[in-house]
DNA sequence: AAATAAATATGTATTATTTACACATTGATT
DNA sequence: AATCAATGTGTAAATAATACATATTTATTT
């Protein structure tokens, strides 16, 4: 095989000269992207889901996803199954890995790039009502519910979040445009799963100085309103830390 | 197209009950896979590089990449693709992100996952001599001496090494088994491109508490000879820290 | 209208970690 | 034996993280 392809392809500077013939001999597989598009509702976290189109998951729950197109890049392909989806735009989207089980996919070979979305539910309207699109509760999710190898998709998704919301100001993208702190400790517990002292979580954030004062109030709560902040990107990248510091 | 999809392969249910056929009809592309083999020699960062075999990148360097066949996964692939090239097994090796832009490959459509590999360069002998198999010092290399788009999976690679050591003990793949620590603080500023004070690298080590005493000694070197440590995995796994913290 | 409840908002003392240094020790070389 | 150039250890100051107390504000209840 490989003899082959140098016999036609290989000239006497032993190059390739035709690409094209290259490439056009390599195997192929199909591509798809897959969108694990998390939400923040009722400080829980959840992630959009639809039922499965194909027989053999008849009854599961399937991530947003579609194949890559001929000259799309993953980026464009994900980015588009979440617009057409979701009705939004300017949406947090990121890659985090792939996932290549030669049987992961009933049909036969089909890799797939897992990507991470964050937006808010409150900023838009479903697109699609069909096939049971709903935002899920990721705790009440086990892999036998899922198609494909969807669960382990998302919670490979689920573990970069966690990992990605400590370094990188990413969780806003879960909230509102104005948020009180009270909401944004919330997101992180919630995301997280742990307790956090709100004095220390207050000073925090503070500390790092991207937190803007709208002037505004929480309303339709019945206590004390808190005031609403709003991020800054620009004074997030103004004083972004730039040594992480080793520890491990 | 969609349409068409539909009335083959959906019946009254509305469900896909073919989905071989499904898979059939998907549009495919060539994937590959692309390792950037770091290696530290003469206290700097290498690249493992090979010349381009296509007559378009003549004189170019290329990363060690293959086609990923049929059946096999692409952790698989990239390890393969490892092996092969340099003979060494048990070899660091991670997955970093895809690059599919449309025309990264001049003969047609490839999308490429770059993997991102770390190994002792005195550990082996490299397998292949031939297309001038060679570790490149990562700090001589422009954009234009490489084929494809490698520098940019060269840059991005980096990156996530230089975060990565920072958070994970990697860098030790760099390193002989015993090693000082004099080299893997020479290796940290390396890759970190910073100076770093010997006696608080020396502690920050010693605080997180896997370095473990050989008891031996640096050898040849024309100074007071250095103790040598080992990195014991299990008692890292036993004390690494859980919370990372929130902060950015 | 006053008292109460439940949250927000702010402060402070303690502890742990990071940083910036000083000095002693060892082995090879002169 | 003196010198050099490293390794190896220690310590005080600055900074950051943690634990906890108290005041303030608004809605609700009495």
């Amino acid at each position: 095989m490989k003899k082959e392809l140098e016999a036609e392809t290989l000239s006497t500077d032993n190059l390739i000269h035709d690409a094209t013939q290259l490439v056009a001999n390599y195997p192929t597989v199909a591509l798809t992207v897959d969108c694990v598009i998390f939400g923040f509702e009722d400080n829980k976290l959840k992630v959009l889901l639809i039922r499965s189109d194909l027989e053999v998951f008849k009854g599961k729950w399937s991530l947003l996803g579609d194949v890559v197109r001929a000259t799309e890049e993953l980026d464009e392909a994900a980015y588009r199954v979440l617009t057409e989806r979701t009705g939004m735009s300017n949406v947090y989207l990121d890659q985090v890995r792939s996932f290549s089980s030669p049987d992961r996919h009933p049909g036969g070979r089909v890799v797939t790039i897992a990507y991470c979305s964050l937006l808010n539910t409150q900023h838009h309207q479903l697109q699609i009502t069909a096939n049971e699109l709903h935002w899920h509760p990721l705790t009440s999710l086990s892999d036998s519910d899922m198609a494909f190898d969807h669960k382990a998709i998302i919670d490979k998704c689920y573990k970069w979040l966690q990992k990605r919301i400590q370094e990188h100001p990413l969780g806003f993208n879960l909230l509102p445009e104005k948020f009180s702190l009270r909401e944004l400790q919330n997101l992180y517990e919630a995301i997280l799963n742990v307790e956090l002292d709100r004095r220390n979580f207050r000073k925090k954030f503070f500390s790092m100085d991207f937190l803007e004062d709208t002037g505004e109030f929480e309303e339709d709560v019945k206590h004390r309103p808190g005031k609403l902040y709003q991020f800054n990107f620009e004074k997030y990248e103004k004083n972004k830390r730039k040594w992480i510091g080793i520890d491990f």
